[in-house]
DNA sequence: ACCTGAACACCGTTCAAGT
DNA sequence: ACCTGAACACCGTTCAAGT
């Protein structure tokens, strides 16, 4: 649908306009000329607004990233809000799909990371890191959680998975453990996985604080 | 280079030259018509040899992943021999950073879990994990590297990352611990991150063995 | 069975020209 | 300051026609 109004068109409504046309098919589907066509101008009056094709979607990047709400730290120990914060940082990264696949296309991983930095921080140190330490533990669990939402997000993209883990693991016996072998066939509980994956980095990362920390799925 | 021969066109010539543009530039560089040229063919003949373009990039795929060797384990523990197995996969897919932006443009990430997920199969089950909650542990680490190294490549290809994470932490010092604050200012160290927190992982995912497992830099 | 050129329907971007 | 059409140099793919 064209722009209704005569009035002067603004890097405002390309910007606008841009983000419906990624929101529907993604980034790969966002062209200058079909931008064009939506915004009901010619396809040289978008580079005057925003200069070319790879500026658009790098302030689409910012755009969305500023969009994402503060991740709000939930629980009773350190870990738990760290888990909790992870969760909440997937939740708001599954939620835009397009900025996954905007980031990825364009190098600019970074990005994501940043909403959750500060409560990671916080975190961290409540549960006794310092410095250099403190770092790493914060950077180990935002590679993780971005690095789980990238496949997890490749993994839904992909077709029929011609010869998937499933054949491999129904000819061979894993180790003469059929309910290994069963479970290695299925697909994944993405969340189940997720949480337990963050949950076992983050008891490995933390100091023992005398005792299991977060209850989770797998006693000491 | 054109085709110095003057045989026929194979399906295999096809595939190596193709390889050859994607080692030099990436898979977006690859086109069917400047395959063509190096091929000394006509564009159309390369159609009939591997259909279109999908399947072409589908073809590579495949033979990259095949080209990959097994990795062997290595170390006394249980734990040390999966970190050494994710080091191992970790050093293969970074060794082919085209093989890395194929298979996450087809959507076909599953295919690099496979050189490494036997392996981790058998060190999963010497630390006496057995059926579901070994397939998870065997999978917490597939995601991690695989997702690690999804997160590392696209880092590497950014540019300057403007706002990047340096201003953000210039000014306000991070939990008035200006160690942590000037930690995060630098980029991070990969090959170190990536060790420590798969083995942090793994402490997590294992049972307890009666003591420390791995000699990493996180006494507890 | 294998190869060809022409043609179609797309791209992003530049540029001189308009108001 | 803002918008335009024409043009350039690309794409992947199809198809009828050749040998």
């Amino acid at each position: 649908m064209p722009r209704s109004t005569r009035t002067a068109l603004t890097r405002d409504e390309v910007l606008d306009a841009a983000a419906a046309l990624v929101k529907q098919h993604g980034p790969a589907s966002l062209t200058m000329r079909k931008l064009a066509a939506e915004l009901g101008t010619a396809v040289t009056s978008i580079y005057w607004h925003v200069g070319n094709r790879e500026s658009l979607l790098d302030a689409l990047v910012e755009r969305t990233v500023e969009e994402m709400g503060a991740v709000r730290p939930a629980g009773r120990t350190p870990a738990a809000r760290i888990v909790s914060v992870a969760r909440g940082l997937r939740r708001e990264l599954r939620e835009r799909p397009h900025l996954i696949a905007m980031v990825h296309e364009r190098g600019l991983t970074e990005r994501m990371f940043l909403p959750a930095q500060q409560a990671l921080v916080h975190e961290v140190h409540a549960a006794g890191l310092r410095g250099a330490r403190a770092a790493e533990a914060v950077r180990a669990v935002q590679f993780q959680v971005v690095g789980y939402v990238l496949v997890e997000r490749n993994r839904e993209r992909a077709p029929v998975q011609h010869p998937g883990e499933e054949d491999l693991w129904d000819a061979q016996t894993a180790e003469h453990d059929p309910a290994l072998a069963r479970a290695l066939a299925r697909p994944p509980d993405p969340e189940r996985l997720f949480v337990n994956s963050v949950r076992a980095l983050v008891d490995g990362l933390l100091p023992r604080a005398g005792g299991a920390v977060s209850g989770g799925p797998y006693p000491q």
